[in-house]
DNA sequence: GTGAAAGCGCTAACAG
DNA sequence: CTGTTAGCGCTTTCAC
């Protein structure tokens, strides 16, 4: 039912070697013969077996997306989405496809044997959250080619991420400084075993230091990035009064702000709140949240290109893609300056 | 480097075939050879070559997961997102894997033909929101097997849906028959070119029908399922002075409560509300949601199900799973029966 | 029960 | 520039 090679080969006069090398864009065709073979291709619709490509050439232009999720409902985070979006969307130009790993604990083990050793993919790209992630471990020990979303400084592979820690300075930093300055200055951390959580709060802490500001453990709460936990972090922190929040991420944001709803102090008169990631609730938000805007779609774009790159040039030293935090000005940190403002 | 069949059957003194029997669950090899052959395969972690036993015996043992975007920015609705989760969660269990095939408008064309001819996965999982898919039809005329999910009469395949007309129903008789009963009772419907937002209005009308109530047209306006088009659509019902709405998404209901909190009005005292999908911020918007929960992980696990069964076993008729809708009623519908309530 | 042998559809030397 | 020839690693008759 399915054509092959040889089918096309017969239609098209020519020898599979040759259609073999039309397709693959070999130089050593005369241009008749790749016009002719071209033709008869399109009008089958014809598409080379995967598989069978694969097993001959070891390549399969399939990558790998894989998703540590950690036992947590890790989708309730626009965060993924977005991240996914990217990826594929990169693959979708590349003529690559994705094939996604939502690796649940349980089934950890038996997906890096698969990944690294059944040849489904020409390599992957791991969205390294923890700063301890078994997953790139194993991938390191294997001889699979992947790059990391989230820097790693002690592993020898390549990275795209956001600058975490000037991102949390420049946060915090605004807070204390903008128009409308602030002196109790909290924040609710990330987790600390994530990259992401470990390295805000360092920012967050150097930006009290270098303002003279002596840092106070109780103004710092560690939350798990998600609402519910900005929320009864936020509970927390209330009666330390602080004057302003940093938090490390929209969706604790947003949980922080229905505990000072409900506390019924009103942001940014009594509080002022900056957070992280830019999600689509930010804009929506009541009052519309300042944030750092991290252009996730593009990170997923870049760790694709990045992989590809490195998969067709056999590059061996990894590329580090650090991008540049953009501090978004809003409502929520009582900034009158709203200059650099969006949506 | 990597070891193959023969390598575990020379360790294992055997041949081979009788290697390949093992790992295919075949009857015929005596007990002790199995448990020889299991133990090297255990010892070696050897993991068979995908490509070389596709092409040998026509089978991925791969899925893929097909997602229409329509261009727009699918992934703000947390329902895709639970939906892959599903899916993944499910393949995990069944020892497949997953590809993700996003479904941008403009490679949709090669992707079908990827999808359905060049034999990277043995089935598909369509999402098919809207009513006339294009990749839908696509697959109707190919041989691959599929199952969708979201409810089509018309086409051959199994499926698996909510009863979405059914949920619209309760959810407006409920605004209408509760202990705190409305009268003018508006929605804010969904495309009505995706099954979902045509089916949710059809049920809109038939509670009104049968409670009596003469549908009037500047009553329902249509959005496309986001916070922001829930929020306009907010904006023109509310001249209209109804004291209650059916919104056929939480994320649209979240968009008509902005709507409202900014025109001073409030919920439910003003305006009841009930939405539709159960997302997790249901239960964080403020009054708390009644919705209809739709459990769309466990949707995306079955057709996973409903798939892989039929890839086993043959089975050629259609199988149709309906969910039964629930109606969770928390405070916005200013019901005080809250027996049923959750979260 | 087990082994031998014939491919699955493609790529990649190697000749010419 | 093009065709011939070996496989890639596995499954699956078919003998024994």
């Amino acid at each position: 039912m399915t054509l092959t090679l040889e089918d096309i080969a017969k239609f098209s006069g020519v020898s599979r070697s040759t259609v073999s090398r039309v397709i693959n864009g070999d130089e050593k065709v005369s241009e008749e013969t790749r016009q002719r073979v071209l033709n008869i291709i399109q009008q089958y619709n014809f598409q080379p077996n995967m598989a069978a490509r694969r097993l001959a050439a070891g390549r399969t232009n399939v990558i790998g997306l894989v998703i540590p999720t950690d036992g947590g409902n890790i989708f309730n985070d626009p965060y993924f989405s977005s991240l996914i979006q990217g990826v594929s969307a990169q693959c979708n130009h590349r003529e690559y496809s994705v094939m996604l790993w939502l690796a649940e604990p349980e089934f950890e083990h038996r997906m890096v044997s698969q990944i690294v050793s059944n040849g489904m993919v020409d390599g992957v790209v791991v969205s390294s959250t923890l700063i301890d992630e078994p997953i790139v471990l194993s991938l390191q020990n294997s001889m699979m080619p992947f790059v990391l979303i989230g820097h790693r400084p002690a592993i020898q592979a390549s990275s795209v991420d956001i600058d975490n820690l000037l991102a949390a300075y420049q946060a915090t930093s605004h807070l204390i400084n903008c128009s409308s300055p602030r002196k109790r200055i909290a924040t609710i951390a990330g987790p600390q075993n994530t990259i992401a959580g470990h390295d805000r709060l360092k920012g967050y802490n150097l930006a009290l230091q270098e303002n003279g500001i002596t840092i106070d453990n109780t103004l710092v709460i560690v939350g798990n990035f998600s609402e519910a936990s900005g929320y009864s972090a936020m509970q927390q922190l209330l009666p330390t009064r602080p004057d302003a929040v940093f938090v490390a991420s929209d969706l604790m944001a947003a949980g922080a702000y229905r505990a000072i709803r409900e506390a019924g102090l009103s942001i940014p008169g009594d509080i002022a709140i900056v957070g992280f990631d830019d999600l689509p609730i930010a804009t929506q938000m009541d009052p519309p949240l300042s944030t750092i805007h991290q252009p996730i779609q593009r990170i997923g774009e870049q760790a694709v290109q990045l992989l590809i790159n490195q998969l067709q040039h056999e590059e061996s030293k990894p590329t580090h893609l650090i991008i540049q935090p953009e501090l978004i000005l809003r409502a929520s940190c009582g900034c009158t300056n709203l200059a650099n403002n969006s949506a």
